[in-house]
DNA sequence: ATACAACTTGAATTTAAATTCAATCATGGT
DNA sequence: ACCATGATTGAATTTAAATTCAAGTTGTAT
């Protein structure tokens, strides 16, 4: 309605340029904002997330424009920071919850019913639906922590709890081994990122080599869970699990028996 | 000496921020430049890239500037394009010379002396020995994808020449198997997979929880050849490899011989 | 109705750092 | 000595895209 002074020139707006996060911590950006005191306000700031989300997917974090995510969302490029102190924050809210997402669906699943092998086998399953179905989510949460150095912390503290549970898993499983806590735990972290790695290489890299040998998603679960499986108990899973592997049945060390 | 004419300012410089290597390939940049005619030509080429590699392992790929390298080399940023076409050309060189060196060191180390755990615990070591001294670059390895897209191709294609040898050592010392070249493929891919991202967790994120329990090199390279062989030959490696990780022997399912 | 707050927008503003350019310097061959 | 060619420099130029601003819109409680 009424005119108010026309534009200031002399304000000092903030950096333009994606800040490499360097030393000084030059980029502080506003604030960030407050809830949304309104149900439109709740559905706008969802409809953002939410585009992100598939923007992220589509194209990853450093290729994604603020005018992407409002393209996608039907909206102002500027109203995004009614709602996310910027581009950023918006992310490190959209994988958080993602971790955190996880975090409850892992410990949904039951402490530990079933044998050692669908254990394994439970827990492989939540990694592949999550690289198979989200594979670019997957690797912004890789990349992330090039644009916000305390991200890797929080992916790692993720990641700790769920090598803690499966190290308890395997303890209580062989309650007899001589083997200590540490070493329990080590063994977790290395099966752990075994399976992380190969998702990765298949989903999100698509690997011709192993794209061309796993098709079904539950193929690669089953697959994963008898290394594991070989990996701590030393043996080959119950012949019910091997299922399309029998071959591996036979892997072992040649013929030397003996000894 | 003649003073020419003054700066002509409508010649259409190139961009200016990273310009994220999107849809439209909008940054050709100027053409790769020719090799060095000059001795002193190509001792600054290489001092630029030495200085380069200290950068990247200092900072990482993104936050480095072009005015960073050409400090730590002792010359003028512009000079920079004398010798590379830009940022994303020099990293290039240096990653893919990095990886380069690791296929030849491979080769070299003699087709297949010793036996299969020695064979294993040295490709091992290969891997310890550049986490542990450049964990930057290693970082840099993973992230520069997202830089150049065709980049991860060129990881992987050293990533599956690596473990095509790692499956053909396997056949060579299990050849009475009925394992498939494929499985086999598979099983090489994924515990290569477990080693890389065990080293990368302990070198390059520092992962509190590894980091106490590893301090000497030698001892993941030896803790992840335990596994691996595990796996594999479903057995344990024979006692003089255990040396300090006797607990193992006795880490496999309870009391089930029976069967 | 009307006012007030929250929401939304369009357009202006800002900046780091990459890239280019013309000029100067160094050097080796004649 | 001189000149041509490559090496080096200093300074100017250029952007994309993030961020901010102030003004308009919408909704809702009084």
């Amino acid at each position: 309605m009424k005119t108010m002074t026309t534009k200031k020139k002399q304000v000092s707006a903030r950096p333009a340029v994606a800040p490499v996060g360097r030393k000084e911590r030059r980029n502080a950006v506003s604030k960030k904002p407050a809830a949304p005191q309104t149900q439109r306000g709740n559905q706008t700031r969802d409809r953002l997330k939410e585009a992100a989300v598939r923007v992220l997917e589509r194209i990853g974090y450093r290729a994604m424009r603020l005018s992407d995510i409002a393209a996608e969302a039907g909206v102002n490029v500027s109203l995004l920071y009614h709602y996310f102190s910027g581009k950023a924050d918006l992310t490190h809210e959209i994988l958080s919850e993602l971790l955190e997402s996880w975090r409850i669906q892992d410990a949904g699943g039951g402490p530990s019913s079933g044998d050692a092998f669908e254990s394994i086998l439970r827990a492989n399953k939540v990694m592949v639906t999550a690289y198979s179905r989200t594979p670019g989510l997957m690797r912004c949460l890789l990349h992330f922590d090039e644009e916000e150095a305390e991200f890797s912390e929080l992916y790692r503290r993720v990641s700790a709890d769920w090598s803690i549970r499966i190290a308890k898993d395997i303890a209580r499983r062989c309650p007899g081994v001589s083997l200590g806590d540490e070493q329990r735990l080590m063994i977790a972290y290395a099966l752990g990122g075994m399976v992380d790695n190969f998702l990765f290489e298949l989903y999100v890299d698509r690997n011709p080599n192993l794209v061309k040998v796993f098709s079904a998603p539950d193929d690669v679960a089953h697959f994963l869970a008898i290394l594991w499986y070989r990996t701590v108990y030393l043996t080959n899973p119950p012949a019910e699990h091997l299922r399309g592997y029998e071959g591996f049945a036979s892997l072992r060390l040649g013929e030397v028996p003996a000894a």
